[in-house]
RNA sequence: ACUGCAAACCGCUCUAUCGCGGCCGCGUUUUUGCGCGGAUGAGGAAAGUCCGGACAAUGUAGAGCGCCACACCAUUUAACGAAUGGGGUCUCGCCAUUGGCGGGAUACAGCUAGUGUCACAGAAAAUUACCGCCCCGAUUCGAUCGGGGUAAGGGUGAAAACGUGCGGUAAGAGCGCACGACUCUCCAGGGCAACCUGAGGAGUGGAUAAACCUUGUGGAUUGAAAUGCCAUGUAUAUCCUGAUUCACCACAUUGGUGAGCUGAGUUGCUCGCUCAGUUUUUUAAGUCAGGAAGGGUAGGCAGAUAGAUCGCAACAGUGAUGUCGCGACUAGAUAAAUGAUAGAGGUUCUUCGGAUAGCUUGCUAUUCGUGAAUACAGAAUCCGGCUUACAGGUUUGUAGUGAUU
RNA sequence: UGACCCAUGGUGUAAUUGGCAACACAGCAGGUUUUGGUCCUGUCGUUCUAGGUUCGAGUCCUAGUGGGUCAA
């Protein structure tokens, strides 16, 4: 039975790593999203992956479409991340990503999904690599 | 019954699975934490940030000028530029005849304090004389020229020097009179007041204050990124500018007082006021004050969610609202919770199809299936208003149309 | 969260105290030229929107829309 929950550990707050992930992050592009992710030294918890969203305000000016896709997106992530944590369960190290919403209209969230599964697989086998 | 307008109110529901925020309880754990259970978690505008407050910091020695806001009256309120009631003005409709009733609008103090502006047209846009009219003088047939008076007439304009009539005059003129219009003022009556009604007196002054301004009233400034505390970390380093004077008292060091100087504070300015420094010495260093550039941290707690709170009833009031009684009330995040998926239902509309009823025989009503729509929009210190956005629905008032009586 | 500023042809800017909306470049059409360029002529506007004050509004006032700046 995989686990559902997405707690605030697996959450990305600190503004060091997010402005160093713009810095030395490496991006990885699946429409509508763009993911860009680094390497965290040293580990801040035992979660392997921490997690954060944005979404442009030039694109979704109004706030109730950004809680939106951001609900969706995190939605999405939440019930996929357990590939995620087993390709991982091993490895010491931990990885700090951030999606950034790029269309310029609302996606439906199946969509999304299929987004979500696909910058996965390039993740793992750029990491494992 | 339908349609329009105005006001007030409501603003989708349920189930399953997987989740999120803070709170409570239990279990486990050295603690952080983890697990289980429970109840709870987005608005009428949360929005715009257009006003007003609460709260906090700074200042508290104030005064003048400046600046800003408001502007018929009364009331309500913590306060307001908001609300309620009333008055004036403008406008529309009806009755109807110079008034009454009803609806709507209204930044509604003062151009009779001063200054400014009023394009084009027009003689003239505010102490005005171009034409015309009248008087006098010169030349003189007519007529022309010069001086003066006048505001009755003159095609303009947004606006033309109170309007009409009579008198008066050389010609004219509110120059005088009658009626009327408007302004100011005084008296009487009504009204808390704005104001209304009646009578008298003085006057005739173009418009513009959302032109400068005047008068009256009010306003200290800055905003939760305010502010207080804890933790972590760092650089008592560097550069620039300025000050380090005099007199008196007590005196072993040294301290105190006063003047001056310097600096800071004192809302924008000025006056005034307050505070700090004024030590040693060869003159650099040092010290103090202000500034520049740089280094570090960027976590937590409080502020911060029970209050000018909401609902119902009674009483006071035309009403906004107030008093009192009863009842109700855990959103509190901080890279920012309140969600996702699936299904069922509700409401509205109607493309389409079927059934039933009515008759005007192709429309109306009801119902079933199908399809579409289900808005505007996300708390961020908290309240009271205003403005703007909004699918659909309910109630009340009002106007029109149709039917019946 | 709070404070402040701006909006005029397609673009960049003017418009004095409220009185005929102007200039340059670009675009389009025509002319000149064998053709092109240069040059000449013409054309292109809801002054962001709505309401108000005024005889009259780009200008003054109110409300909104859009864009921008500052404060840790």
């Amino acid at each position: 039975m995989p686990v559902h929950s997405f707690h605030k550990e697996e959450r990305l707050k600190s503004r060091k790593i997010i402005s160093q992930l713009f810095k030395e992050g490496k991006t990885i592009k699946s429409y509508p999203l763009r993911v860009v992710w680094t390497e965290i030294d040293p580990p801040k918890n035992k979660f392997p992956v921490q997690f954060t969203i944005s979404v442009p305000r030039r694109s979704f000016p109004k706030a109730h479409q950004r809680n939106m896709l951001r609900r969706r997106i995190r939605e999405a992530y939440r019930c996929n991340k357990h590939d995620l944590y087993e390709n991982f369960s091993e490895c010491t190290s931990q990885y700090g990503l951030m999606v950034i919403y790029i269309a310029k209209e609302i996606v439906p969230f199946r969509d999304i999904e299929k987004a979500m599964l696909k910058w996965m697989d390039i993740f793992i086998k750029n990491v494992s690599q």
